[in-house]
DNA sequence: GCGGAAGTTTACGTAAACGTAAAGTAAGTA
DNA sequence: TACTTACTTTACGTTTACGTAAACTTCCGC
């Protein structure tokens, strides 16, 4: 049902575009991820929603948690207007976050090499089968 | 209980080292990511598990499953000695799993730039906040 | 030789992230 | 009007990765 197409996008189109269930947008909303409107009984979700739902894909292949990914939505939407204690608060979290990834660079870095270099014996695996020797 | 120490670890010297359960590594040899010796009913870790264990953990840090990661395991040992074809799927496991790591690269660095308008925002908040306006 | 620490197996429990079936509604269409 | 299609809620089932308790065995120090 593709919806009016001001901005706005139907369950449906959501899941074929980005390639989930129907069941799994549902859950993100239930786990107070996504809030898409109502007409009706029928969800309706907005430009920005959309945008969320990538976000929380994007997590998902960073392996982050359902509930670590509404903690950085958290930290997106807090437009910083707390006391300076809930700022520190915000600034420590921002920072465990990005240590956190830089570790992942780490390691991804790591499995790279890792992985050119089975590559490389795969290769060179190849050359002995295909020479004449 | 300190192992005799040529090369080898007990499960609590790999648990503490590495800061996970003793229960955690065990199920790793359920399964079939481990494969320690025994000395009577003891597990005895060789070098080569303490290698593996650390592969383990990184894989969790990158959102891998076990048994992905076991799949990382089978690239890595089997030392290409197959029929050609095995050797074609092996390059194309290798492949599938760089442009895996390249889309977390990717994934990683958009995350980053956030973080840091995050930051910057919260920052700019707490001199607000400072601020003898 | 006895208590405590560290190891073991067996087995049931649990949280996360959905899958899947059941049963119903609402809109468009032949 | 009947049928199809897309949407909905409710609810139980499933997989992964362990946690946790129970009930041993082994070894070490005193």
């Amino acid at each position: 049902m593709p919806i009016s197409h001001t901005t706005t996008f139907s369950i449906s189109e959501l899941a074929s575009e980005f390639d989930v269930t129907t069941r799994s947008i549902r859950f993100y909303e239930d786990q107070q991820l996504l809030f898409p409107t109502r007409r009706g009984q029928t969800r309706v979700y907005s430009a920005q929603d959309r945008v969320r739902l990538k976000l929380i894909l994007r997590g998902k292949r960073l392996g982050f948690s359902l509930a670590e990914t509404r903690e950085l939505f958290a930290l997106w939407d807090e437009t910083p207007t707390g006391s300076m204690k809930q700022l520190r608060l915000l600034m420590a979290k921002i920072e465990e976050k990005k240590t956190a990834l830089e570790q992942q660079l780490n390691d991804i870095a790591m499995l790279q090499l890792e992985l050119d270099s089975a590559e490389t014996r795969c290769r060179e695996a190849m050359n002995e089968l295909t020479a004449t020797t």
